[in-house]
DNA sequence: TTGTAGGCGTTATCAG
DNA sequence: CTGATAACGCCTACAA
């Protein structure tokens, strides 16, 4: 015979059997009670509900994941949480989800496919219902372990064919736009800062030089990229190189607005004249970028809507439902301010 | 007799019993095989973890927290994350616990003692294992709840009494600092601009007045407080603000350096000279207070390291150790630049 | 070093 | 509308 005392385990929480015990029913009941509640009497459901509030239950959320097969969690990686465009994309995201009873995973992969994958095996485990993603530099191992688990996932801020889902805009056609406006503006020795290097970045540059192209004003001693992270700092120093390596540039496009802002306050201390001596446009258009002087032209991105859009996307997939469009382009706007 | 069929709820996820199957043991020795592999053969060890690679295997967490009553999570919650105060704070707290084996649970109060409460009461039905908390200005249900469900807890930023386990600094000691700074300079008639009113800032509030009145140079025309969210943009105006209501200030403590950047950015505008005008100060010492011009005198605050440490007590308490000291106190430092 | 038995708290299924 | 039963995948306790 069995003289096993039995294991305590839940930290002394109160259970759902404990609710129905108290309530004299049996604990689907008040499982019912929580997460249907028209399909109990009204009766019962008010002493069940009041018995859940002077007992302070809390549903356990591992056993109803364990049973249930669905964990009400989305996990959302973004490159980097110290950089407010994807901080305003995660409101996005979380305005979205939590109306929906979804919790959010957050993950920061600090720019590393690496650490991306390491990020999604961890959160897998998890068993998430929906995954969102930021681009579409995955490892190969990232994107079997996401195709094996039938996670619906949505990439954002990038957009790509139409056989993935995503939200975002055209980097390349952004970076193109810019250049375009900064040539229209009468500027033939254009210059590009790009740091972190990361795939947008790119796409930008390779947006820059497709117009420098058109326009048949290559400026090869214009670009200085460097792949540590993005910073005001940062500009600061690039702008040294800049103006050592291609004295005569006379724009410089950034490849966003914390180097820009950089660029900006250096000028200001060598007495460059900005746009008069040399035009500074950014990318992102960040809170700073509208108050600063001169201020600053930039690209104006949606990240807050990129995050909405996507995790609404998600809510469908998640639904069983096909999205439509599957891919969508929000677009960006050059802003034009003072310093081109 | 029962003819059910079984549920198939894992997704089709491989699980520890199936590896067990493969591989011709029992599930319980994957199990230790994947947590205490000391305690498997190495030649059996080999074999399992071939299987797990082959047949891509990925615990479930569910289960796990459910058998164990661990979750190997903690939450951690802040009042934004669109200020890089918080994020920073964020990444000293991931750099410790990740290493540790655990996952954060990242909730954003929107500066609400009510929203916090809800974030609480959703991420205990997690389980979690710690919880680190911003400040002291929990609902008095939040207080409950957490000590309800015997969570230990870090508050970070803050400090209190030695009742409670926190990591931050004396913010009534930095406000005091800054202001004792500005006397020190000459400045007589010094004003306040205060935005979101969140305790730490009521706190260095307090601090300011405190410094004035034992200097004999109170000033309360020269205060403006806006509960309004912080902002460059808000700084800009709260200087109109300041300027009317208190045009013969010589000198202007802001809460933070997002306002105080405003400040400099619309003196700049109108022509106002700083600091022979008007001296500016802000708190943090955020990226952009070292490159602007003129560059601002503010608090430095060790946001990572009080993440960082924060995060190892935590660690400590949920090993059942009693951190020494209780409450760490990792002080701030007065940064003088050209803007005083 | 390995295995057996049973339970963690909840929900799906089926029955009344 | 309510309930009995089993199952979710894993781990603790105990045994061999």
């Amino acid at each position: 015979m069995s003289t096993r005392k039995p294991r305590i385990t839940h930290g002394g929480r109160v259970t759902l059997t404990e609710i129905a015990q108290c309530v004299g029913t049996s604990a689907i009941t008040v499982s019912r009670a929580i997460n249907e509640p028209h399909r109990v009497s009204d009766e019962l459901r008010a002493r069940i509900e009041s018995a859940i509030a002077t007992l302070g239950y809390l549903p356990n959320r591992a056993a109803r994941a364990l049973a249930s097969a669905r964990s009400d969690s989305v996990a959302v990686l973004i490159p980097s949480l110290s950089n407010t465009v994807f901080t305003e994309l995660l409101e996005g995201v979380r305005d979205v989800l939590h109306g929906h009873g979804y919790r959010t995973l957050i993950g920061d992969t600090r720019y590393s496919p690496d650490e991306e994958e390491s990020l999604i095996r961890a959160y897998l485990e998890h068993s998430p219902d929906g995954v969102l993603i930021t681009g579409f530099d995955q490892t190969e191992a990232t994107k079997q372990l996401l195709s094996t688990s039938r996670v619906p996932v949505v990439h954002m801020m990038e957009l790509m064919d139409s056989t993935t889902y995503a939200v975002g805009l055209q980097q390349y056609d952004a970076g193109l736009a810019m250049t375009s406006h900064l040539l229209s503006r009468g500027y033939r020795r254009i210059g590009f800062l790009g740091a972190q290097l990361d795939p947008r970045v790119m796409q930008r540059l390779a947006g820059y030089r497709a117009a420098l192209n058109a326009a048949n004003c290559n400026y090869p001693a214009g670009e200085i990229l460097d792949a540590t992270p993005s910073s005001i700092g940062l500009g600061v120093h690039l702008l040294d190189r800049l103006l050592k390596q291609a004295p005569d540039c006379d724009a410089l496009f950034c490849c966003n607005d914390d180097l820009a802002l950089g660029v900006l306050f250096e000028c200001q201390r060598r007495g460059i004249r900005v746009p008069q001596q040399l035009a500074v446009a950014g990318f992102n258009d960040l809170a700073a970028s509208a108050w600063v002087s001169p201020t600053l032209t930039t690209i104006a991105t949606p990240r807050y809507e990129i995050g909405h859009a996507a995790a609404a996307m998600l809510l469908q997939l998640m639904k069983h439902e096909l999205p439509d469009p599957t891919v969508l382009d929000l677009g960006f706007a050059v802003v034009v301010r003072e310093s081109t």
